[in-house]
RNA sequence: UCCCCUGUAGCUCAGCUGGUAGAGCGGGUGGCUGUUAACCACUAGGUCGGCAGUUCGAGUCUGUCCGGGGGAGCCA
């Protein structure tokens, strides 16, 4: 039996470095395919794919009967010869000499076909196993280290934010609450940012990763409930050194991903030539540049408003790559925002629309600085300042020029990954009408 | 919150102008030596989302409630 082989245990990753040698596997049938004689046996371990190949000739009869029970995601271990693939150059598989079944699996919900929304989010824990599936957290994770990485590289350090805060840090959106003891009502945080700010006058440079929170009844498939979000925060950048360690970063994951993730972007058919070609400097524009393009194209956009969802493809027609939006109205931004010097009605705000017509990637401005314009902006937001002294002391203990920016993690990894609903780049989604599984 | 679509077997769906249900996949059984959602044969499996109404008769028409999807707005 196979646990009493000594062959080595083996990462399916690893299978081209034993060609010619006996290894044992340990994972899940993602499908079988059987004749009276051979029989196929796909299996995954998580780091991969590999197909193990049975020739009842070969085997003992006990052996063939136990690869007759196999049910699709059932656990087993094969042990086995590592070949190439006959027909595919660079493709291995598994010549089995042993099969042992760790746990059979009950009929398996997810087919190998397709299925509705409905059903695959019902099942999401299963779903999570499917081949797209794998590829897609697969690529959200070198994101995010490829994310850590640019920042360590940046000097930056990676600091946390809280998740339980005392009040909105923007005001606009809608916050989930809960009782707080004694003190009355909290909130989840929908942005580390503020905080940051405050880390800055210690650290320089810092970023957050972390989960935020949005109680908006958004129900498209831009949104989610519940997502996780990465905040930098810079001391001594101003607008434009802001805009440029934006397009490092978003190259630096790009090209992460090209890297490490070429067989995920293949199982996913994305178009990589549309990644490949992206590189600094992005294109640039200003809102009201915005405006007149969008009007000319059939708009029907105003001066201070925000860009609707159909103006986002509008100006994906027209803009190739990333594009950076700047120079926003002051009206429609956030209080925290640094006016534009020779026009106070506009803040050094950029927000970088992804390409293909994804919409938002990034929004940042440079911050601020001053102590009395800040706190009578404010004042004009109708802000509890009491809440937020804590937020004013940055401006009055040696305030310096700074800028920060942030991304919606799952808005990258669906951009990236090129797939259609940003709920299948989160393991498990957390929507309107649904928190189950 | 608003607009549109949808709810039939475990899953994906078909079911024309009303006459008590079908296919493919999956399951089971058998066959097949290189398969790629393998294939072939046989087989089991359904109070047609709930309730009410029209009708001799409702999966099919009407009302209502519930579930789900897509989009808008808001935003990342």
């Amino acid at each position: 039996m196979v646990e009493d082989v000594m062959s080595e245990h083996v990462l399916v990753c690893n299978i081209k470095d034993y060609a010619g040698k006996s290894v044992l596997i340990k994972g899940w049938v993602h499908n079988q395919r059987s004749s009276g004689k051979i029989s196929f046996i796909q299996v995954r371990d998580g780091s991969g794919y590999i197909q193990a190949v049975a020739n009842r000739g070969d085997l003992k009869e006990e052996c063939w009967n136990t690869i007759n029970e196999i049910t699709r995601e059932s656990s087993i271990m094969i042990e086995g010869s590592v070949s190439e693939h006959p027909k595919k150059k660079g493709v291995f598989e598994l010549q089995v000499s042993d099969v042992m079944i760790i746990a059979k699996s009950e009929p398996f919900p997810i087919e190998k076909k397709e299925h509705g929304p409905d059903f695959l989010l019902q099942n999401r824990h299963l779903w999570l196993r499917s081949k797209k599936q794998w590829a897609i957290q697969r690529i959200r994770n070198t994101i995010i280290c490829a994310t850590y990485d640019f920042f360590m590289g940046e000097n930056f350090i990676k600091v946390d934010t809280p998740i339980i805060t005392a009040s909105s840090c923007e005001g606009t959106t809608t916050l989930f609450e809960l009782e707080y003891f004694d003190l009355g009502k909290a909130y989840l945080s929908q942005s580390g940012q503020l905080y940051l700010e405050a880390l800055i006058s210690a650290h320089g440079k810092v970023f957050d990763f972390g989960p935020v929170f949005r109680a908006e009844k958004s129900k498209t498939r831009k949104h989610l409930v519940e997502f996780w979000m990465m905040d930098a925060e810079m001391a001594f950048y101003e607008h434009e050194d802001n805009i440029a360690i934006q397009e490092r970063l978003v190259c630096s994951i790009i090209r992460q991903v090209l890297k490490i993730n070429q067989k995920e972007l293949e199982i996913l058919g994305r178009d990589i030539s549309k990644l490949d070609s992206i590189s600094p400097p992005f294109e640039r524009i200003t809102h009201s540049e915005a405006v007149k393009i969008l009007q000319k194209k059939g708009s029907g956009i105003t001066e201070d408003v925000d860009l609707g969802a159909n103006d986002e493809s509008l100006l994906a027609d027209v803009f190739k790559g990333p594009l950076f939006i700047e120079r926003w109205p002051a009206k429609i931004k956030a209080f925290y925002m640094k006016r534009c010097p020779d026009d106070y009605n506009y803040v050094k705000a950029s927000d970088l629309m992804a390409p293909e017509g994804f919409g938002e990637l990034i929004g940042g401005s440079q911050r601020e600085d001053d102590y009395d314009l800040l706190l009578s902006r404010m004042k004009e937001e109708n802000m509890p300042i009491d809440d937020f002294q804590w937020y004013l002391d940055t401006r009055r203990y040696g305030s310096v020029p700074h800028s920060g920016f942030g991304y919606g993690l799952e808005r990258l990894v669906t951009w990236i990954t090129g797939i259609e609903h940003i709920r299948e780049t989160i393991p498990f989604p957390r929507m309107l009408y649904r928190f189950y599984p």
